[in-house]
DNA sequence: ATTACTAAGTTACGAGTAA
DNA sequence: TTTACTCGTAACTTAGTAA
């Protein structure tokens, strides 16, 4: 498997591709029309096509003399991803928009809210003493990247810990409301992101926004530029 | 000197290091820390700080211990280059708005639009005979990314010419308006972005428009998408 | 701790060319 | 014309270190 992002001269290639009006069409495209593009040789602008296809970033439909070539889902969510960071870098926004589904979790929730060592930080930290359990939303794979972004921002770090039975991971905590509901969002410190975005507040969430499993909340996610690059 | 383009993966890199916040701070960096956010070996990323500094693309205060980084004026264009690149990919606007001043710069506007070359190339493809002088607007340097996307649109080519005295270099122009009244943006086809936009139209614009200078005015350039990618 | 050199290993590039 | 193979070489990466 593919350990972490896109090779930066793939990443270029793929943009050069949209560029060129391969996300929203088919576009008929040589390879040496390619390689003049981004100044590299025919060969080597020929095995890119073939690294990205067998990456399924993009589709080609090969043609008798040149090739049609769109960019996939896969790839154009790739681009996007690139494209947030670039937002993020000049224009900083102060929140962060989802629109989810509620589901249920509370099993493995109220386990990891009633530990002492979670608990104790959330009320030093957060200022309150969550309800034990978390409100579950379920948002759309494709703002995962949101999540990716959320991460890069100050948020309120709460310690890893143990106790005589295992490990606790950290958490970051960020300030956020649902249907107009202050919570916080936690999201672990370490590991991959879920599409699952779980969220805890002083008081028992399910009966304050008053919504069912499946019925769709939208969240919203306040965040801080971080002073310092650390 | 540079053939074309900052190589992919030092523009990762140099994102990188705006993420982290080395555009408006500086930022106390190891390499083993930015060796750890990018998936690449201390010596790698050591050496890719050497490559952006030796480019003036990074400027290093380098401490007993980590260093301190801050992203420079011409690394920070290079990556607002992209992410204009990246706005086209997903946003296609259809127009585009300044609001800038009014300045004085007859001078030298009435020597290029008197230019024989120009007028005659004017005349057939913007469809009028300009007044001779342009009407020029100074607008936040801040927004002169708009022009670096502007420029990636369809506009209408006037190519270089020469005369027994001197040769004219090529002109890309796009139609627009400042405060309603017809005209056209006329930018340079090679060189860099100033941040002051020139306007030619078949009448005095100054008397047209009717401001002083130092006034300001809205300006909006009309774009369409390009629709060969050549 | 750091940064960054040298040397060796690895990957990528493009000329030549086949299909 | 295309795409894409082989293969020699150029470029990049990293391990081992020095400062």
């Amino acid at each position: 498997m593919q350990d972490q992002g896109i090779k930066p001269y793939l990443l270029q290639m793929l943009k050069e591709l949209a560029l060129l009006g391969a996300i929203s069409n088919r576009v008929e495209l040589s390879s040496s029309e390619l390689s003049d593009q981004i100044h590299i040789s025919q060969q080597t602008a020929s095995r890119y096509l073939l690294e990205l296809d067998s990456m399924n970033l993009i589709g080609r439909e090969m043609g008798i003399k040149k090739q049609l070539i769109h960019i996939t889902e896969k790839g154009s969510d790739i681009l996007k991803d690139e494209y947030v960071h670039y937002k993020h870098i000049f224009d900083l926004p102060q929140r962060i928009y989802f629109t989810g589904k509620t589901v249920s979790g509370m099993k493995e929730g109220t386990y990891y809210t009633s530990q002492e060592g979670y608990v104790r930080q959330f009320e030093e930290k957060l200022g309150f003493k969550p309800y034990p359990g978390t409100f579950n939303v379920s948002i759309d794979p494709i703002e995962k990247n949101k999540i990716r972004l959320i991460k890069r921002y100050e948020g309120i770090i709460i310690d890893p810990f143990e106790t005589p039975h295992r490990s606790f991971g950290g958490v970051i905590c960020f300030h956020a409301t649902i249907n107009e509901v202050p919570c916080a969002l936690t999201l672990p410190l370490r590991g991959h992101y879920s599409s699952i975005l779980e969220f805890i507040a002083p008081d028992y969430l399910r009966t304050k926004i008053n919504v069912e499993d499946g019925e769709m909340v939208t969240v919203i996610v306040f965040i801080a530029k971080k002073e310092d690059g650390k």
